[in-house]
DNA sequence: TATGCAGACGCAAGTATTTGCATTAACCGG
DNA sequence: CCGGTTAATGCAAATACTTGCGTCTGCATA
């Protein structure tokens, strides 16, 4: 999986300048193991190179997701980025009790676009799509003890074909 | 159509104070054409009654949507509301050129939950569901001149039904 | 290798929305 | 009708993110 490498690629080919901010930001949210909250990126960054500033840090990863080599996700009212894989392209499931992101492959998205475009000619923009909800674990430890509202640790026999936790739960 | 009476009573119900300030809101907010964005909300309070604070107009506007007597969708990155419709609730397709907000019938969504729910065990959250996308409209007018990017008036049949136009197109 | 300039950066100010906190007022019981 | 409680308000400050602007620099060209 040399993502890096092949983001790296794209960002070339999409003709904008390569600064090393730019380098710097994408070095990190490949390195990263899930996707990163801006906060994080900027403070690794500013690590790295103390006049990072907060603006080119969300300026860059707002390229980045226009030129496609990073996806963004709102999660709890924040936004995340993680590495566009190219190969399996998702959307996400947002778990608004924990924050969870869980991936959702595009197979079923597909019926759901062609009965917008056909019936109302509205094409969704099912690149940024994301679905917020309650997930699994959190409804099933609702479920047990409905007074605590939220994140508990659930022991998940996650299936990496179709979904897949990002997030601890 | 007697929305306000109804919204009113489900107000009074919920159990929370009846507040002048509340009262005012919940009264713009019928009264408005279609969905209000938050400033214009603010604007016409404050004019009817000048301490009316803004921070008031966001916390009455969240709890009206918490009690279900609002929907709220986000267009172009700001909050709009409109009575919700007990009898014919329906969720929203927003289109990201002309920021027009189309109706969408729960009807094509519930095969859609029924797979999330299926499948994953995620209960998605619906009543706050919007899509974005590019309307018939601003898709017609890109493809006739892709120079101009969006707004541009287009005479829409639009089918009551199932679809309407909120907002100019 | 030197040069021009559009595009990128850093900084500071602006936007939309939320939150902490002291004060006020709805509304329940007497 | 009055008084107490507790939720709601007004104000100000904070948050997350965006934007305007002057300076700087990647990179195509000479």
């Amino acid at each position: 999986m040399p993502t890096y490498e092949q983001s790296l690629q794209a960002l070339r080919e999409s003709g904008h300048r390569m600064t090393p901010q730019r380098l710097l930001v994408l070095g990190i949210v490949a390195e990263g193991v899930s996707h990163m909250g801006v906060d994080e990126v900027y403070r690794q960054a500013r690590a790295a190179y103390p006049y990072m500033d907060l603006a080119t840090v969300y300026r860059t990863l707002r390229l980045f997701k226009q030129v496609g080599v990073v996806t963004e996700l709102d999660i709890g009212d924040r936004l995340h980025y993680e590495l566009t894989d190219p190969g399996e392209k998702h959307h996400h499931m947002v778990c608004r009790v924990c924050h969870g992101a869980f991936n959702l492959s595009p197979h079923y998205l597909e019926e759901f676009r062609n009965t917008l475009v056909g019936e109302f000619g509205f094409e969704p923009d099912l690149e940024h799509f994301t679905v917020s909800g309650d997930c699994v674990n959190c409804r099933a430890s609702r479920a047990k003890n409905p007074d605590a509202n939220g994140i508990e640790t659930v022991d998940s026999e996650t299936n990496d074909e179709d979904i897949s936790n990002q997030e601890g739960c």
